[in-house]
DNA sequence: CCTTGCCATTGCAAATATTGAACGCTATTC
DNA sequence: GAATAGCGTTCAATATTTGCAATGGCAAGG
């Protein structure tokens, strides 16, 4: 299917135009260049006449250009001033940074603060290299399926979601090697009792995933300390001292946060 | 007037649920801490039923988050995806950014990259600050009127404007020590021959800045190049070496976008 | 030079989102 | 402890946006 959950999202709001517009601005973001009314409206199911409304207004709201001479849209700045009013006003980013910063530099891996966006997905926060070699590499603002890697193991243990529902999600999962549901469940298990969530080659091959669940308001995990680097440098350093780690800083930006700790 | 546009903006609009929905968002970027629905529909000029759709839209899109216990709404890290997604389409902040540490290294400024967006507002696209001593910081995503300041004088100088307009928008600005429009018409005139403009403590008391055109598809300046810094710093390096360099380097990133230079 | 095809744009009818009042609820005040 | 005030939410009528078909303009191709 071409188009994504587009048309549940615009048929079951009361403010359709409103799905429309995000849809244009993530179509937008994920393009390569600017691109025509048309083929936005083709790709996204719109009418063109429909489409054309949102998109002025999108102009005239400064979220997105307008190139007058080819008649392109492409997104716009006024992006980037409501991301930084967002981070200014979020303090999970400042809380999780130095943890982070520890993390990178003791393990030399690349880790994480990700936020939780229920079952749909989770992006990245807070970032941090390590310093030497190489280290796998993400951005601020990088989407991920909620349910891949050992976040996703982390979500299912500590999540307190219905089965059915998680089941149908992890099966639309992509894995570089895809662990069977019954291994997985297993995995996530462990994950329990361990209190972090470790993911080996499975969702990227060659690369090790850990993840500890962080707390702050509700006793359903909000955001995830994640720690990835290369199978051989993490098995050689020792993933359960890397785990503890993880589960121990958690822990710290849970307090730090207000939210309670996991295990009661 | 608390509303500021809202109005305009929903009634010339075909899809006014778009206009209210930027500008709920601009709202609880600039709000202290999360906002109840009341308080946002009245800040708004909002009817609270049709902000309660728009939030739970926004809700649905992650672009705002819910905090069920409470019912109150903030901004949420969806706009971050977008935000990441805007710098990598937009080839200005990469080509700017090493011409802003240049400047700023070697004439101890902050210097910033921004975008012009009309006769409405700047934004700063890119950013570099000097290292010693103390240096004026912002950050990337800020805003600020389109004609205050050097920049202001360089939209005058070279955007080609309509003056009743200059003048209207002229005449709502905010400095600590207003210049006369006489005074800054000559300013304007000044930065017109010089390739650059100059504000000499009239935006903020105590700090000089300066700007340059850049111009990338149009024979009006999309962007510029400004540099900050306090009056006696810059009074000492020699304002006019540091306007040199500035209408240099804004040629050169000029060209580099393939935007031909201002002197035909 | 004419034709063809695609695109952006507009007008009109119909489906639909917006409005304003009413409801239940919680937290505050007397 | 009762009453009140404010909040979030729902519902039906109406003004509005949406969707479709037609228009005009541009560029490629014959």
């Amino acid at each position: 299917m071409k188009v994504t959950d587009l048309d549940g999202a615009v048929k079951s709001s009361k403010a359709p135009a409103i799905a429309r517009a995000a849809a244009i601005l993530r179509l937008l973001g994920k393009a390569d260049g600017p691109m025509g009314l048309q083929p936005i409206a083709r790709e996204l199911g719109l009418v063109p006449s429909t489409c054309l409304y949102v998109l002025r207004t999108l102009v005239g709201e400064g979220l997105v250009a307008f190139d007058q001479p080819t008649k392109r849209y492409r997104l716009d700045a006024g992006i980037l001033t409501l991301a930084r009013q967002y981070l200014r006003s979020d303090p999970f980013p400042g809380v999780v940074q130095s943890s982070l910063d520890k993390i990178a530099s003791e393990h030399g891996v690349t880790a994480l603060g990700v936020q939780i966006s229920g079952l749909d997905h989770i992006i990245a926060l807070a970032v941090s290299e390590s310093e030497g070699n190489f280290s796998l590499s993400t951005r601020v603002g990088s989407r991920f399926p909620a349910l891949i890697s050992a976040t996703g193991r982390c979500i299912a243990a500590f999540g307190a979601h219905d089965p059915a529902r998680l089941r149908k999600r992890f099966d639309q999962l992509r894995w570089d090697n895809p662990p069977g549901f019954n291994l997985w469940k297993k995995q996530v298990e462990q994950a329990r009792r361990d209190g972090y969530a470790i993911d080996a080659g499975h969702y990227i091959a060659g690369v090790t995933v850990l993840a500890a669940p962080v707390y702050t308001t509700s006793a359903t995990p909000s955001h995830a300390i994640v720690a990835l680097g290369l199978e051989g440098v993490i098995s050689a350093a020792g993933p359960d001292r890397l785990g503890d780690t993880l589960r121990r800083e958690a822990a710290l930006v849970s307090a730090s946060l207000g939210g309670g700790p996991s295990d009661g």
